[in-house]
This record gives structure tokens, C-alpha cells and sequence, in this order.
DNA sequence: TATCACCATTCCACTTGTGGCACGGTTACC
DNA sequence: GGTAACCGTGCCACAAGTGGAATGGTGATA
């Protein structure tokens, strides 16, 4: 995931100074990239700014540094719309944030792109599910100096476990959010339980 | 996570040649690590022949070209011993791979500290749960040009509902785990269900 | 016989990210 | 009055990762 482009998405929301943008990354951000340092921010922004994706006004604070607050401009509207408009190439692991990242975005698109990206995403993942799943994971042919084989070999087991729910969970819940999204559903709430009519409500 | 630290972990597995490591982090090493290109592995394979951490040994094919079959030197098994000994920093993104990476080194700790990174890990991830759960996620002050804030919002709170039940599963999974290590049960048995006994069963 | 996928290694220019420091201010609390 | 946490910007040396190309071979398939 590129710094800029996250930037881009986040500036887009509110216009932020290079402190505030950090924040926003190690708070509510968390889920979208890890350890973002100052430097880097500013750095970025600077970069950005000379490209002409934003621009800064200074707000003045008495007493204190002024700080730099930045906006995104019409051109950088446009590399972000480019960026969430490509076509979607998932990444290895699917934990990684690029496809919320991009669902992040879903304001800035229509229901067809969103669906395209999901298509892609899913297909990715079932397609891996197909290849790798059964393949056996084996290891030492002798266990190294100090080895511990049950434990070893029971975690080893469970992870695989963990990663194999994982993995299914995450493509469940994709074909739940496509399936509302072509059905018009609202996306959040939950199913309604089906509902039993008994003989006197029927009359 | 440092790749060198990685290919120690592979290489203590099963010597190998720098294509087989990529290969493997293509295959089934993908859930540690996305993208690891050829000139990354070789390279960093010659880094740590530099510094003693692996030796090679060459493999004749004849008529083809000759491959490097890396092993893992007493100092090499030293640093690898010290990296998952050492206390355990979570990253900010749980669902980075840090944690995996260590538990997957299980075989070469005592199940004390595997206990204790499980509960560095719990620990924190409670924490943020009960620090970042229900702040608000405020956005734009009016919503930017071409934005759709109805699917906007509804994707936003969805993303929102996946990343909180994802974390709440994380944790749930881990205090399991940690509970049978603790209690010296199986960790891949599925639990029994519990046992009905009737009158005539007692009898 | 051409082309493709696979095996195997290496180099290189480039972009990104890391960790630490320096500067300078405010507000809150003990 | 001290000190800690927060706000704010910026520089720098260095480490790490990216993307591509070059080289040269095998085996299978069309």
C-alpha cells in the first residue's frame, strides 16, 4: 500500500496537518498500515505537494507553531480516483489492506466497480483455497538441535487451522457483502430471522 | 518482519537453495510474508553467508547450472534462538504476521514462553479493543465532490463491523490456545461435547 | 522447431522506509 | 518549579525492498 495514496484517502475525508495524519494512522488508521513515523509523513506530503496532489494553507496558532494544513487538489482527486479505479490485483497474503483499503473508497465509486473488485478478490482467494489447502506443509527431514516435535508439530497443526478459518471467513463474508450489494440489501443489518406464522396470525 | 530472520526459519526446516525460498514464499510461506522477489532472497542470503549466519554447499547438476544449498551455521541457529526469545512487541496490525511467525518457532521454546507471548499478545489486543472500540470514525465535514454518501457510509460501517469481529476472534482464538497449554490438553482436538450421562449410565 | 514454464544465480539503479535527532511551543498535573 | 504529554515541523544517514534485465540451462508441449 502506498503512503501516498492512503494519505490521499484520508486528506480527502479532512483536511489534516502532517501531525494529525500521523495520529489518524496510529489510531483509527491502525487497520490500514503499521508504525508510520513523523518523518515519513512529512516527507511524503512535501513530495506530494511538489506533484501538486495537495496543497497547504497555514493556520495560525498563537503563541505556538504554525502548523501546515493540507488539502487535496483537483489533480490529486484524480490520481486517487485512478488508483481506486485500477484494476483490482490482489495481494499475497489476504490480510494485507489493500483490497479495505480500496472498499474504504467505495463512496467514490459506483456498485459495479465495488462488485468487480469483489469478484476479483473472491475468485483470488478461492482459487488459492483449491491449490494449497490439501498440499501437505512438511518439514525437517530430522528435527533441528533443541527441537521440541509435539509442540512443534501442534502448533504447526494449528496454525494451519487458524489460518485455513481464517481464510474461509474472510471469503464468506466477501460473497455475503457481494450478494447484498447485487440485491440491493442494506449491508449492515442483520438477516431478519425468518418469520413463523402461526394459524392465528394468518387470519 | 526482517526477511533474514524468515529464511533462518525456513532454512532450519530444510536446507535450501535461494529459488526453493522464494518458491516457498510464494507457496506456502505466503502467509508470513508478501512479495519476496529473487534478487531479495539472493541478496540477502549472500548478506548473512557475510556474517557467518549460513554456510552453502554446492549441488552438481550436471549439464545445468549449478545451485547453492544454503544451511543454517551454529551462529545463524544462535540468532534465530535470541529473535523468538526476545520479548515479544506486537505490531500495530494484528493481522501482520509477527505473532505467527513466532508461534510457528514454538518447537524451539519451552511452552512457558510461548505463554508469554500469548499473553503480551491478549494483553495488548484487549487493551485496543477497549481503547479504540466505539470511538467514532467521524468523517468529512461535508462529503467531497462525486462521493456517494450512502454507500460511502454503509461500506464504512461494514468495513468498521469485519475489522471489530475479526479482532474479537483473534482474541478468542489466542485464549484458547493459551488455556490448553496451560491445561496441557491437545490444541487441535476439537472440544468434547459435553457428556450427558442419564440414569441408566449411572447405573 | 518454436515457445513456454521451470530452475538457478546475479547485478543495478532506484524508491521507500527507519530511527533518531533538533528545534520550539503549550497545557496539565504533582 | 519540574516534568511529562502533547502539538508541530524538519533533516539526515542508513537499511531495506522494488523492478527489471542479463545469462544460461532443462523438459514438455504444440
Amino acid at each position: 500500500m502506498k503512503l501516498e495514496i492512503l494519505l490521499l484517502g484520508a486528506l480527502l475525508n479532512r483536511p489534516s496537518t502532517g501531525y494529525e495524519l500521523k495520529k489518524f494512522f496510529d489510531t483509527h488508521g491502525r487497520f490500514a498500515r503499521s508504525n508510520t513515523t513523523m518523518s515519513q509523513a512529512y516527507r511524503t506530503l512535501a513530495a506530494m505537494e511538489k506533484r501538486g496532489w495537495v496543497e497547504h494553507t497555514i493556520e495560525e496558532r498563537p503563541g505556538a507553531s504554525n502548523a501546515k494544513r493540507y488539502h487535496v487538489t483537483e489533480e490529486g482527486h484524480t490520481v486517487f480516483i485512478d488508483w481506486l479505479t485500477r484494476p483490482y490485483n490482489p495481494p499475497t497474503r489476504f490480510q494485507d489492506p489493500d483490497l479495505y483499503a480500496r472498499l474504504g473508497g467505495a463512496g467514490f465509486m459506483t456498485v459495479e466497480q465495488v462488485l468487480a473488485i469483489l469478484d476479483v478478490e473472491i475468485n483470488t482467494r478461492v482459487a488459492e483455497v483449491a491449490r494449497y489447502r490439501h498440499r501437505d506443509r512438511s518439514r525437517h527431514d530430522e528435527p533441528p538441535r533443541g527441537y521440541d516435535v509435539a509442540l512443534g508439530n501442534q502448533m504447526d497443526e494449528w496454525l494451519h487451522r487458524r489460518g485455513a478459518e481464517a481464510m474461509d471467513r474472510h471469503i464468506a463474508s466477501l460473497i455475503e457483502l457481494r450478494r447484498r450489494l447485487l440485491d440491493g440489501e442494506p449491508l449492515n443489518q442483520d438477516a431478519p430471522p425468518t418469520i413463523v406464522r402461526t394459524e392465528e396470525d394468518a387470519r
